[in-house]
RNA sequence: GUGAGCGUAGCUCAGCUGGUAGAGCCCCGGAUUGUGGCUCCGGUAGCCGUGGGUUCGAGUCCCAUCGCUCACCCCA
């Protein structure tokens, strides 16, 4: 038997960086004012279609779309955006309020897998509606930033650009086109389909003769409308308030029909070809696309597999886990459990790990030992018979006590303190 | 969707121009009757991804297929 491709197990050995990433994802986000929403992992397929865009390579070739038992057709989704806008609609928390929302859970992408690309990935996300004024761009790039140094990752950059208003980026996209299409024979094969489907990435062609031509094309952050332009000043400027280093990339359009303004991705070169972790953008016409009220609003996501994955190149320890102690049972094995419940009573916080079923002593102090306890708590007749345990100390070099059991406990409480 | 590399023990891998499947780690037992780690001794362990072909003989060569990985594309 084996997992469905591009869908992975996240085993013990990895679960502990996991946590702790998160814990501090949350932390840092409930710091800035932000509410946690839990949103559903279908959605109908027509709100991707109308939200993502009907081009883009997500919608079109990307979604885990079925028809349910009713005929419905819904599709797995492949980012959280939009089913935060309509959880924002459809409840009524975007009138007259300025929600901060944030939400975490699995996407599914039908990609083919790669370094730190999954069919099912987990993102953490967040969105604030209602606001439009450029220091809102800016706290949240700056937010992102307190998130990743407190997350303690090294060799990010981050990358900024502005798309403008819907209308003055399409304008733009015609002007580029209509200029390669007069270059177009010093284009390459690749460059050529980019035409087609996704101009501004022809910046990133490698092709010297592509490049040359590139140099004399429009720019798009020249071709902004005056109010964006203005905008987008206002954040680099906050940002450099800030102290956050940043470096402008024209060719960052990011793959979703819907952003528009300021548009961010933090990368590291350490994770092959997908380097961005933590990616986003103003989204200003979405809500009114959907059915909902003109609203202008920014989100990111956070790539968590990515994060961990850097993490754990960086060598993160991911401590916990492990149980505080194990405990040897040489008597009655019922004796164990009812000695094992005693101690959980006694220490709510106690991680104890009794041992099950039959094994000799030497081989219960070895699995003692490789579970990673700190402290083994050995139950015999004579502890049985006298009321106590005897703990012996598995990694500094303690003497073994045997002790009546409320000692035992005071023992235990003062270690799992520090 | 396209391209390349790789599939041998639970894990990491060796296996030469085809000739009876190996090592280290892990795990189990013993040396040590209720004392782990270190050491020593012993043990379990594989339709060599799958199917076909060539051959007296295939882990090894050929074809197909499935899977994994990386890259392109695109993206978190």
């Amino acid at each position: 038997m084996q997992s469905v491709r591009g869908f992975c197990d996240v085993l013990p050995e990895e679960t502990p960086v996991w946590q702790q990433a998160e814990a501090v994802v949350r932390r840092v986000l409930e710091a800035y004012g932000y509410q946690e929403v839990r949103l559903p992992v279908i959605e109908r397929t027509e709100l991707f279609q109308r939200s993502i865009g009907e081009v883009t390579d997500i919608v079109e070739k990307e979604m885990y779309t079925f028809e349910d038992r009713s005929g419905d057709s819904i599709t797995l989704r492949p980012e959280g955006t939009a089913g935060c806008v309509r959880a924002g609609i459809e409840s009524g928390l975007l009138h007259h309020a300025e929600p901060r929302l944030w939400y975490a859970g699995p996407m599914f992408r039908h990609e083919r897998p790669q370094k730190g690309r999954l069919r099912q990935f987990h993102q953490v996300g967040a969105e604030v509606f209602g606001v439009a004024a450029p220091e809102l761009d800016a706290e949240m790039i700056v937010m992102t930033a307190r998130m990743l140094r407190e997350l303690g990752l090294e060799d990010v950059q981050l990358q900024l650009n502005s798309l403008g208003t819907p209308e003055s980026r399409a304008a733009y996209r015609e002007a580029l086109v209509a200029y390669l299409r007069r270059h177009e024979d010093r284009l390459d094969d690749d460059s050529r389909r980019r035409l087609a489907t996704n101009p501004l990435r022809i910046f990133d062609s490698k092709d010297p003769e592509v490049q040359a031509v590139m140099a004399d094309a429009p720019r798009l952050l020249d071709n902004l409308d005056a109010a964006s332009a203005e905008h987008f000043a206002k954040v680099r400027e906050l940002l450099e308030r800030a102290g956050v280093p940043y470096e402008i990339n024209p060719s960052l359009v990011r793959g979703l029909d819907y952003y528009t303004r300021t548009v961010f991705e933090w990368v590291s070169d350490r994770l092959g070809a997908q380097g961005t972790v933590c990616a986003g953008g103003r989204f200003d016409a979405l809500v009114e696309q959907l059915g909902g009220r003109p609203t202008p609003a920014i989100g990111f996501a956070l790539g968590m597999e990515r994060l961990v994955a850097l993490l754990r190149e960086q060598g993160e320890p991911g401590r916990g886990g492990a149980p505080h102690a194990y405990l040897v049972v040489a008597t009655d094995p019922g004796a164990g459990l009812e000695t094992a419940e005693a101690l959980r009573d006694a220490l709510p916080g106690l991680r104890l790990q009794a041992h099950a079923g039959g094994a000799s002593f030497k081989a219960q102090l070895k699995r003692a030992d490789r579970s990673g306890a700190r402290v083994a708590l050995i139950l015999g007749d004579e502890e049985r018979a006298d009321g106590a345990l005897t703990m012996k100390d598995l990694r500094g070099d303690g003497e073994q006590q045997r002790l009546p059991f409320s000692e035992a406990v005071s023992h235990l409480q003062a270690w799992i303190g520090d």
